[in-house]
DNA sequence: GTTTGGGATTTTGCATACCAAAACCTGTAT
DNA sequence: ATACAGGTTTTGGTATGCAAAATCCCAAAC
């Protein structure tokens, strides 16, 4: 035989036809598309999940979920499972959705993992960031050092998250910014307690990395990356009482 | 109100009751489960990309893998959308799913993603070996260098994934260990048309890197598994004509 | 007063059927 | 060729049913 011979229904050639030629660098607007439920459905329980209206350990059970939104079980079946694979819920066989239960270990595990990779993507960023970019940047600083002035806890992890974020698209390595991505959400989770304390040198060290970075300096932005996210995993061990699940 | 109120019904406190108590350490022998059809169908519908039974680009109907396999169009949406998370193929709202297309760039991305990630384990894992786990390595070690001398280029990525998942799991992090599972099921995906030319320096390198594990020399470990990963790399890039995508 | 055991109940996992909206395809007229 | 119009396919979602598994509850036995 000279083809694989596909054991599906011949649907022609490999893909569709991928007619742009032309507009090669336009600003891709693409048409607007409503979200898909299950991805409204996602958000929606994510962000139950973070501000603790479901509780960790909770049971989650998929025909109140589905009720309490308004829809089918379907989407919510469809959530729940990418829940799962970016660790917010544990999905037990035949049991259903528990909310994760977030332990000391497993910060300090996502910690360090995030620490790694994002002095990875410091340094790719500090190899290939223009003045434009530098110049962004130094936006992003601003709007977390006012974030700190006004004691905005809720600006600060947002701020900090929109910085980071923007250093991992610089790094131009677009797997390395989904994993960073992935990380970086569970690492939120843990996150807001230390955000106030931690603030003040954490900005300081975001205005020494974005120098580096600006100078092209490929081995001081890693280092101070390096240093600045393990302090931040410190910082955790060493959180207030308060915030101790 | 003293409680946040969840606004579904009430399913008593946080979790199950963890009555275990005695057999403390016991092997945690868990009774066999068979496995979910949507993880079946995900396993399957993998194998089949890897093998490229379904050519990239192609686009998948639900209805006729659902018929293909012999279950319904559910199973196969969910594991879809489990393949989407995990990079094999690309779902196009309203469109369904068609099978990702692997680019030279995609590939030294997750290949210098996964140097950074195996870096780090490898040093977690020299500090972390016992003697016994030394062994372990060296049984399989052994494995590896009999296939590569029996030409056996299956068995021959079968070793390497064993070996280095062994270290992963040696470094005592399990959300590295998830993440470096992720990205080494894709990398294999590039793998194997540069394991038979690779092979040989490839396992001379793990040679070096067990001793230095062994040592618990923790820096040497850390630089023999940069240099190994990174030239694993390169050898990607000058990877014989015959097999571009 | 705990364990044990055996229904009754709940929940998952999957199948089936159905439908609207979107995207695709095709043939025809320009 | 281009554009248009109509028919077809496919997705995404709803609704419903059901078997297997897990849980819950309560009563009997030790």
């Amino acid at each position: 035989m000279s083809q694989p011979a596909s054991p599906l229904p011949d649907r022609g050639p490999t893909g569709r036809r991928s007619a742009k030629g032309a507009l090669g660098s336009a600003p891709a607007k693409r048409v607007e598309r409503p979200a898909p439920l299950r991805q409204v459905v996602y958000e929606a329980l994510a962000e139950l999940i973070v501000n603790r209206t479901l509780e960790p350990g909770q049971h989650l059970v998929e025909a109140d979920l589905a009720e309490y939104l308004g829809v089918s079980r379907q989407p919510v079946r469809e959530a729940l499972q990418r829940l799962q694979s970016e660790g917010w819920v544990d999905l037990r066989p035949a049991q259903g959705a528990f909310v994760h239960q977030p332990t000391d270990e497993e910060a300090d595990q996502l910690l360090s993992v995030r620490s790694v990779l994002e002095t990875y993507s410091a340094k790719l960023a500090a190899a290939r960031a223009t003045r434009e970019d530098v110049r962004r940047l130094w936006e992003l600083q601003n709007v977390g050092v006012t974030a700190l002035t006004e004691d905005d806890t809720e600006g600060l992890v947002a701020a900090n998250a929109a910085l980071h974020a923007f250093i991992t698209e610089l790094s131009g390595n677009a797997v390395l910014a989904e994993l960073i991505g992935l990380v970086d959400r569970r690492v939120r989770w843990y996150y807001t307690p230390i955000a106030r304390p931690r603030g003040h040198d954490a900005w300081n060290e975001h205005d020494e990395l974005i120098h580096a970075i600006s100078d092209g300096d490929v081995d001081a932005a890693e280092q101070i990356m390096a240093k600045h996210t393990e302090r931040t995993r410190q910082a955790y061990h060493e959180r207030p009482e308060a915030s101790r699940s």
